[in-house]
DNA sequence: TGTCGGTTCAAACGATCGTTTGAGCATACG
DNA sequence: CGTATGCTCAAACGATCGTTTGAACCGACA
């Protein structure tokens, strides 16, 4: 195991492991080094730091994610008859489908995480570089939904994201035993996901 | 600051705010003891334990949340006509009025960092402790929503905790100027969480 | 007054953390 | 061949962690 690869890249996957079971100060760099089966100092050598690495672990994963959103939504804006259930499904799809690579579906529960821990340097590291994204789907879903003020359609949005969230971390918690299910699975948890979000945005 | 009350009294309410910030581990002994103005032995003497300390803080607070709970279930129950929004008032209004008192309001924030950390042992601890109130709310919603089957039914629920556990945590994080102010976001954010939950519960 | 259980205190313990260091190794290029 | 470069390695650094220790303090009671 962790025998293919650069050093970064084993370093990299083994974070994301550790990162999601231990938590980020939990997961100490002797662990991360020693399930990589790297020296210790590679990590300093290869990131600068620790908070370095954590940063880089969100970023392999926040691009393809948010690269795939956007492709998504950019389908479905051009149809012309766009369906809230199609935003929807280009915002949580990808999300779920992450977790396609064995490694991947711990990425959730790290940003769960990240999420919960609140801590603003990172929220703001968020907001930054991926907060773009988040404005495209806020803006088609007020296309969609003329009928609620900006306030009233925020306030639906966060707790739709808090569903999604608290979903996702628990999501591939379970180790399935074949991809054929895995997907099922998969399937059945975006379709719950994107009728109860359709329910929770769109009530009068 | 933190000059009245017991020792032990001190120890919690510090730990309470500063858990809340930096998490269980990111917050030392040292800080929590200088915070609440008491020796750094006072907590191996008083609780025994770190581990001991975190689990006392958990006990007090949610013993009078899911006391609290199980109260307001028994008034709507009683009734003729018990509605779904009465059921979903009496889970969501006893949690946001932990907020009341100064401290209690980062209390959520420490309970959804709990929830997102997974850690198998507090969520034994919770499930052990708590678990007959979630599974008495989870009977009311089945017999207010028979036309749901179990594992539906249990999917709703679980995307629901997940959207109050975000709004939750969020909760309290904006210093408010006065009570009353306070009190109507209290309100606000009551009321759109019953009401995202009861499309969300009850959707075709 | 003497002493005794409960509590607080400064100080130290060993462990573990992230990081740095400098020597050693391998490969590529003149 | 010599050496320059990129990387790995064992070892150590200082800092900080949770916990323990033993003396000091204090009100209660005989």
């Amino acid at each position: 195991m962790n025998s293919s690869g650069s050093t970064k890249e084993r370093i990299l996957g083994a974070a994301e492991v550790l990162f999601a079971q231990h938590g980020f100060d939990g997961a100490s760099l002797r662990q991360l080094t020693t399930a990589a089966g790297v020296n210790l100092a590679a990590v300093n050598y290869h990131f600068g730091s620790k908070d370095k690495l954590v940063e880089q672990v969100f970023r392999r994963r926040l691009d393809a994610l948010n690269q795939h959103r956007l492709a998504e939504l950019a389908k479905v804006v051009g149809q012309p008859q766009t369906t809230l259930e199609d935003v929807l499904a280009a915002y949580i799809r990808p999300a779920l489908e992450l977790s396609h690579d064995g490694n991947g579906s711990l990425f959730m529960r790290v940003l769960a995480r990240a999420f919960a821990e609140h801590d603003d340097t990172l929220r703001q590291f968020l907001s930054e570089n991926y907060g773009h994204v988040m404005r495209q789907f806020t803006a088609e879903f007020a296309r969609l939904l003329p009928q609620l003020s900006k306030p009233e359609l925020y306030w639906r949005i966060d707790l739709v994201t808090g569903a999604l969230t608290h979903a996702m971390s628990g999501f591939g918690m379970i180790q399935r035993k074949s991809d054929v299910s895995e997907q099922v699975h998969r399937e059945q948890t975006a379709q719950h996901l994107i009728r109860f979000a359709v329910a929770g945005l769109s009530h009068p």
